[in-house]
DNA sequence: CGGCGGCTTGAGAAAGATCAAACGCTGTGG
DNA sequence: CCACAGCGTTTGATCTTTCTCAAGCCGCCG
């Protein structure tokens, strides 16, 4: 824990809608975030962007920036945001003096993986409303396995444009398919964000179903 | 070296079409592909399949087990195969006796999550027939970087049923788009795989960019 | 008050899915 | 040696999902 406090080089906070990392840059730091919601995306260059994966509380980002030396991906604060920086020079002296962390920081890459693979499946062999059913879960559990049940559920705080963004489609049939969702009284929609009222009708609609992770790590 | 010789518990060979992982087991292994081509893929239960990625030799697999206990997709053989199988109970160990290697096995992680990236950017963002090209141009660039320039280009051992479950498209389609490639001259297809003519051309209509990791590691 | 971002809706267009059929191998059993 | 079955591929026709274009609404903020 010492040597945690010690190799965290400061704390870092980003106001919604601000950049966290951008594509191509060469960071010195890895983070963690503490608080908030933020998203990693990429882009084609006519401005074609998908939403890779979205980063709570507990989520690590940078890792990637070791293979290639700089990232491939950027990262946007959705909401208010504060995250914890790393150097990542640092990166071989932890897994040489603390393998407990470094195990922890493989299994944070593993689970992200399984989301990954989870996200492929449904923008590759779901329909729209299926896949938009699944999002919206997705994100509703991860939301409760951090809130620990304390917070009522807690809003998602997301635009449709995001959606459609994460779920490779276009706008327009991303708020044709939400209103379907509303109509079934599965979600309520309100302001920039959306509540879940049924996630089991969700998940079944979705054919997913959301497996909690084991041993969660302590990082 | 000979911790790894003595972390190894044996080889497998899988003949092309088998079964390396199925969904749902609990397997007591880590593998490492050896030889051959394999396919990490889901499904749905009414048979849709999308294909998550493939692995070449060096590729680390099975990793996912640890955050939930069980695999959550499933391997097949694409080639005949063999792969190095190693404990996962042992895997504590390794992190504490041999950083260097933990950080090898981070390191494969973070590069799985950049090739799921992009091709969640393709199946969300491109067109199908510049998925398609881009799915062709990946696996040629990883088939190159694993050869060494050594062998000419090899074949790609892949059917085309295959492409459609990676790209999330249908059979027909995927036909109908290979054949334009075809008529493009920028590949070859024959038996049940292609050969690349154009690899440039191939990129560029992908809009995509084969990004050569930095410090390749020698697990 | 005006402008902007996010949401909503309708209409027509296009990409891709589904259905149906057939071809060319290869391996197998009679 | 031939008939036949099965798999992977090919092609045409039609149908559906999703996209694009266009316009309008609403609430918020300067």
């Amino acid at each position: 824990m010492e040597f945690v406090a010690e190799f965290k080089t400061g704390e870092i906070v980003v106001e919604a809608g601000g950049s966290i990392l951008v594509h191509g840059s060469h960071t010195a730091h890895l983070f963690t975030m503490l608080d908030g919601w933020a998203f990693r995306y990429k882009t084609l260059d006519d401005g074609r962007r998908q939403v890779l994966n979205y980063l709570l509380p507990g989520d690590l980002v940078g890792l990637q920036g070791n293979v290639l030396g700089e990232m491939d991906h950027s990262i946007e604060a959705l909401t208010d945001t504060t995250m914890c920086m790393f150097e990542r020079r640092r990166l071989d002296e932890l897994f040489v003096k603390h393998p407990q962390l470094a195990y922890d920081i493989t299994w944070l890459a593993a689970q992200e993986e399984r989301f990954l693979d989870e996200h492929l499946l449904s923008i590759g062999r779901r329909s729209a409303i299926e896949r938009t059913a699944y999002l919206i879960a997705f994100l509703y559990f991860r939301l409760k396995e951090i809130n620990g049940e304390k917070k009522e559920n807690g809003r998602i705080p997301i635009t449709q444009q995001l959606i459609a963004d994460t779920l490779g489609l276009s706008i327009v049939h991303t708020n044709k398919t939400i209103r379907k969702l509303i109509n079934r009284k599965l979600i309520k929609w309100r302001d920039r964000g959306c509540d879940v009222l049924d996630a089991e009708g969700l998940t079944d609609l979705a054919k997913w179903e959301y497996e909690p992770p084991v041993d969660r790590p302590f990082l």
